[in-house]
DNA sequence: GCCGTTTTCGGCCCGACTGTTTTCAGTCG
């Protein structure tokens, strides 16, 4: 069991202990802040436990250590099994719905006698909850709205979940003997923000015998990550992994992989007018081929990789992050397609946390964790002071966090910068949690909204407006706050938002934490075409943050963004020069 | 369950919002 594995049991236990009744909330918070600590370890977590090299690491008590170890010599933790045997799944499922917490779920689940969501919508509707002591008419219509947001997204992961579970499973099937071609498909490989299923094609030599295929369906149905298998056979076998989610593979003879990877790319959408292209063209395309027609005669045109079908059809290759129908199609035809940006692409990282607020990493961990990540600057921006829960720094405190910075940089002189920013909150009313003389102090200030979700969507819109005006504000930070499979975002009139912010040229981030991936893709391409500069930012909490970058750039790809649209491709020179030019002009 | 000490038990982040109450509990960030 590797460290993040072990960071995701902890997590696990905590949640389950939120559910048992009469359970200590410090004890909870103990799991979260060793699930924390056991992800921000350095070093490979088996060594650690045989050196017992865990005693004296913040967080991490005796009782923690002793189950760290049982993680890691045994694969389990006798505890964890115990509490989900004693939860009921119905509880874990309630735990889904916004505005449910352990205490209202526990009343429920003693007073009403539900054992699934199904029968808890049956009880809404029954009016059987709004009589409970402490509910009513509202609290109960919400939890009839927070279950129907659940069935929207039921049987859906985070990208990030379908991308570990998938990569675990590439990573050991490409060494198999056999195999000559092996990629994820689907929304996966589109890049989609959630994905509903892991769809791999392999593809083995067109003479390879069934022996061969077997063994490949046999090693993947085998894996350590398979829960059950759904089905089996030569070509196709579908399984349903740990996390819960189903994945199919695919084998295919190699002359017929690029046609059958295309068609499970994917998208439906980009499917239908690429195939209404090939009609056209007297061509036909399927997951078997792509076929000239005449006088009744189906010939298969020969290619190669994805790029020759989409030559065949005399286009430009179309990524597959932008395989959505939102007019790739006519853009490859005209050669017309962004040149999309790329990870390396990215020079420095914008919206970092440390200790000084909720971070878990010093301003140098921070620093030298992007340095070691090729990054040539850092910009911080920990919380205001209004975000008490985030321990918020006052004027006064980013007074002397400047100092360290300004010590810092004289070390890092020439090879790496570090920029002095803030999160600010934006306040009820759209203006911000410091004054303008504490925000011309600092390089860039990112504007946040962390409070006051629920405002109608015409006063949140006025409230970000307002914000976007202020000639201090250079960032707008995750704007929308959704949280991906657990809340939508506030309502808000992102049209208007980003007509604003073209205006005032203020950017709006794409902010990379795999939750969050906000703002969504679909917004990402009219701020672009409104000339607005779009950072990538990571929201890192901890060093590991930091590689959530590779999400945002998902995003942005998906947004048809070029390296010119994203903010921090900038180098750090022309960096600053922005932040000054976009003052100097207000 | 951890931590730190006023050394062995008490404190652990806390303010705002919502919907319920009629002064507060539960949830959230």
């Amino acid at each position: 069991m590797d460290k993040n594995q072990v960071a995701a049991l902890l997590e696990e236990i905590a949640v389950l202990l939120t559910l048992k009744e009469g359970s200590n909330s410090f004890e909870i918070r103990a799991y979260e802040n060793a699930a924390r600590a056991v992800g921000s370890l350095e070093g490979e977590i088996g060594q650690l436990v045989r050196e017992g090299k865990l005693k004296g690491t913040p967080g991490l008590g005796p009782t923690l250590i002793k189950r760290i170890e049982e993680a890691v010599t045994t694969e389990h933790i006798a505890f964890y099994d115990e509490l989900v045997a004693n939860t009921p799944q119905v509880k874990l499922d309630m735990l889904r719905i916004p505005g449910l917490g352990p205490k209202r779920i526990n009343l429920i689940y003693q007073q009403v006698n539900v054992t699934s969501l199904a029968e808890l919508e049956q009880a809404c509707k029954d009016d059987k909850v709004a009589h409970l002591p402490g509910f009513g008419k509202k609290t109960q219509d919400k939890i009839l709205q927070g279950l129907e947001f659940v069935s929207q997204h039921a049987d859906r992961y985070l990208y990030s979940v379908g991308e570990a579970e998938g990569e675990r499973i590439r990573a050991a099937l490409v060494e198999q003997p056999g195999v000559v071609r092996l990629q994820i498909a689907g929304s996966l490989r589109r890049r989609r923000e959630t994905v509903k299923d892991i769809d791999m094609v392999l593809s083995v030599d067109d003479q390879a015998g069934s022996d061969v295929r077997r063994a490949l369906m046999d090693f993947f149905t085998s894996q350590p990550s398979v829960k059950a298998i759904t089905g089996k056979g030569e070509t196709k076998s579908s399984v349903i992994l740990q996390s819960g989610i189903a994945m199919d593979l695919r084998v295919v003879g190699d002359s017929q992989f690029p046609y059958t990877l295309h068609h499970f790319t994917g998208s439906r959408e980009h499917h239908i007018p690429l195939r209404r292209r090939a009609l056209s063209m007297d061509m036909t395309i399927n997951d078997y081929g792509l076929f000239q027609m005449k006088d009744g005669q189906e010939t298969l045109i020969p290619c190669k990789t994805e790029a020759d079908i989409y030559a065949a059809l005399q286009m430009d290759y179309v990524e597959p992050e932008l395989r959505e129908d939102t007019g790739e199609i006519d853009a490859a035809a005209r050669h017309a397609l962004p040149t999309l940006v790329q990870e390396s692409d990215l020079r420095g990282v914008l919206h970092v946390h440390s200790t000084w607020s909720d971070g878990q990493n010093s301003i140098r961990e921070m620093a030298e964790a992007c340095i070691a990540r090729g990054y040539s600057y850092m910009g911080l921006t920990d919380h205001s002071k209004l975000a008490s829960y985030a321990n918020g720094l006052h004027a006064d405190d980013l007074k002397r966090q400047g100092e360290e910075i300004d010590r810092l940089n004289e070390e890092f002189a020439g090879r790496f910068h570090i920029l002095k920013g803030t999160e600010c909150d934006i306040l009820r009313d759209g203006t911000l949690d410091f004054d303008d003389e504490t925000l011309a102090s600092l390089d860039f200030v990112v504007a946040s909204i962390h409070s006051n979700f629920n405002l109608p969507q015409a006063e949140q819109t006025q409230r970000m407006l307002r914000a976007i005006a202020n000639p201090y504000v250079d960032i707008i930070g995750h704007s929308t706050g959704r949280i991906l499979l657990g809340r939508p975002g506030y309502p808000l009139d992102l049209d208007q938002v980003i007509e604003a912010a073209a205006e005032h040229g203020t950017c709006i981030e794409i902010n990379a934490h795999p939750s969050r991936l906000d703002l969504d893709w679909r917004y990402v391409r009219k701020a672009r075409d409104k000339g607005i500069q779009i950072p990538i930012d990571p929201d890192a909490h901890a060093l590991v943050g930091i590689d959530d970058m590779r999400y945002g750039i998902g995003v942005a790809r998906k947004g048809w963004l070029r390296a010119s649209d994203v903010l921090n491709t900038k180098d750090f020179e022309a960096l600053v020069t922005f932040f000054h030019v976009r003052r100097s002009k207000k």
